[in-house]
RNA sequence: CGGGACGUGGCGCAGCCCGGUAGCGCACUUGCUUGGGGUGCAAGGGGUCGCGGGUUCAAAUCCCGCCGUCCCGACCA
């Protein structure tokens, strides 16, 4: 492609509501623009690299038997009905006129599809994908293409006819998504993940770091322990059980609001402090109590209570309820709650929590004997520092981009649709599914975060628009038209993707500075300095050396150093 | 949805407090110039100052309302 008759508008300066690198280079090299929150267009350039992006990951759901569709995504309200996601909030942006909804994903079409066309065992396994524009009520889109209102997104389904089967189709999803991103140049590892309101037995991500990135993981650098922070655990010390249980006794703590007032007031350990949180669980109050200043964590809160609407308590019902204000709640004598603990308090004694009146606080609690408490559940959230549950090492805490997530669905959406098939024994049964997805504009977008300069991207050969960024230092000088014309053909038909500055209005300096924001892995330097010994430049984008060769070796040099 | 900020040619910004001619840089057009790291000079084109209302002789500027965009948080299959 000629740059003189390409539509690839690069910009010295950037919209000051870009933020994050990723975003700012995207606009800076022409790839996209915004056309309002959460919804880019993607420009000849971007649109190549989203395509590069697509195609490593329909070769690789290909290599695992999956087969290609594309599905509607203008479907039936009538369908979300039957599953029960019409109502989900934030999730679908309707179509009110005609009942219709634009859809944030396709288990419903799958299953409906399934539920006709899918009769017996002999028609399992199956593995269906598309990649295909999603849209979704995001109430804040955000940090580019990292987060939008609309988007693209490989999505793929397993259908099997029993749990071996599922186990086999998600493992298959599993090493599909590790060569494609392998592929694409990501520096990614997988996590364990809440399947939360999805539903479902298990499920993974995978996570490229980033300081950008929405999700927090918890990572042992020592054993390769790695969890969404939402599901992960460590080998915190519990609240211990001391010999001597005394009786409780009531502790003035006058003006005393926080865990950490309270600890520096009594001069104790935050870990004989047990915190309570108050919520309410389907409308029913509920006290949860925590070690000193652990963070509760309302995605294990969520799973303990076995799903439900879950929303902290207001300051004037606690006080209708209790008579006392938040800072001065505990479990002993507390009626009319339903109390659940962190597991570090179980078995705990002479913990010390609020009287249920204010400015007091009762010691010598235990929580056997004093508190009725309804069961111990893992509900804090994991802290940078804490050891590893796998080997005691240290773990770290990281942001990271989720560019896939790989879920065991289960029966969920194939029960409610009626898909089902007739097994060896003429038996009905619902078809056990697995859903997984890719986000093509995360690729694109992760990979920008993790390889770029202060110059512009650096793209590897597999993500990158063109291979080749072929720069004529001048137009005004004869050799060098010809042989930069010469050598763009060569190079065209020898199959390399080719990137041609022939403008005759942009300096040398400009054009060399639009390369690197475009950042092609290989840069050919035309120039009449070089081809006085019949010479040009190659320029590696990614680390900036530069070796002269032949006009007559271009090709081959070229194609030996995109190997490499 | 809570908190914060911003909305002025395509992009980045100043002007607003203290009301009175819309301005700068980049980009764009034309001519000359330069030619290995965003050339230089000159002459141009382009703006309902987000929208609506109010105050005023007069509003980009003051007041009220709305809309939009971004950031933090909440939420997020």
């Amino acid at each position: 492609m000629r740059l003189s008759k390409a539509f690839i508008p690069t910009q010295k300066e950037v919209p000051a509501d870009a933020t994050i690198p990723s975003h700012q280079l995207m606009i800076r090299a022409g790839l996209m623009r915004q056309l309002t929150a959460g919804v880019y267009s993607f420009l000849p350039l971007g649109l190549r690299a989203l395509m590069k992006a697509m195609q490593i990951v329909r070769e690789e759901m290909n290599a695992i038997g999956g087969q290609e569709f594309l599905l509607p995504a203008l479907n039936p309200e009538s369908l979300w009905i039957q599953t029960g996601r019409r109502d989900v909030p934030n999730f679908i942006l309707s179509i009110e006129e005609r009942d219709l909804v634009l859809a944030p994903t396709h288990e419903e079409v799958i299953a409906s599809i399934a539920a006709n066309h899918i009769q017996s065992y002999k028609d399992l396994p199956q593995i269906w994908y598309q990649i295909q524009t999603k849209f979704r009520n995001e109430p804040r889109p955000r940090s580019g293409v990292l987060r939008g209102r609309q988007f693209i997104m490989k999505d793929s389904y397993s259908l099997d006819a029993s749990p071996e089967g599922l186990d086999a189709s998600y493992e298959k999803h599993a090493e599909a998504y590790r060569r494609a991103f392998t592929r694409a140049g990501l520096k990614f590892f997988v996590v364990g993940a809440s399947s939360g309101a999805m539903g479902g037995s298990g499920s993974q991500e995978f996570m490229v770091e980033s300081e950008f990135g929405e999700d927090t993981v918890a990572l042992c650098d020592a054993c390769g322990y790695a969890a969404n922070l939402e599901v992960a655990t460590s080998k915190v010390e519990p609240a211990a059980r001391t010999e001597n249980g005394k009786a409780v006794e009531e502790i003035h703590t006058p003006n005393v609001k926080t865990i950490d007032q309270l600890a520096e007031f009594l001069k104790v350990d935050h870990r004989r402090l047990a915190k309570s949180l108050v919520y309410r669980h389907n409308g029913q109050p509920l006290l949860v109590l925590m070690v000193g200043n652990d963070q509760l964590n309302e995605t294990k809160l969520s799973a303990a209570l076995g799903g439900g609407e879950v929303e902290p308590m207001g300051a004037e019902q606690l006080r209708a309820l209790t008579g006392a204000d938040g800072g001065s709640i505990g479990p002993v004598g507390l009626k009319g709650f339903r109390v659940i603990a962190d597991k570090r308090l179980e078995g705990a004694n002479n913990l010390i929590s609020g009287a249920n009146k204010n400015d007091y606080h009762l010691g010598n609690i235990d929580l056997q004997r004093d508190a009725t408490i309804e069961g111990y559940f893992d509900l804090r959230t994991v802290e940078a520092g804490e050891p590893c549950p796998q080997c005691l090492k240290l773990l770290n805490v990281t942001n990271a981009i989720e560019v896939g997530h790989i879920f065991k669905l289960g029966t969920k959406y194939s029960e409610a649709l009626n898909a089902r098939f007739l097994d060896e024994n003429g038996q009905s049964l619902p078809i056990i599914v697995g859903s997984y997805g890719i986000g093509i504009e995360r690729i694109v977008a992760a990979f920008i975060e993790q390889s770029h300069d202060d110059q512009g991207i650096i793209w590897n050969t597999a993500l990158a628009p063109y291979h080749v960024h072929v720069i004529a230092v001048s137009m005004n000088s004869k050799e060098t038209v010809l042989a930069s014309n010469q050598i763009y053909r060569a190079l065209t038909e020898a199959g390399v993707e080719t990137l041609f500055d022939d403008r005759s209005n942009a300096s040398p300096g400009f054009k060399f500075m639009d390369a690197d924001v475009l950042g092609m892995p290989l840069q050919v330097i035309v120039g009449e300095k070089g081809l006085r010994n019949k010479q040009v430049e190659i320029k590696r984008r990614a680390t900036g050396e530069r070796t002269m060769v032949a006009v007559d070796d271009v090709v081959s040099e070229v194609k030996k150093l995109l190997q490499g």
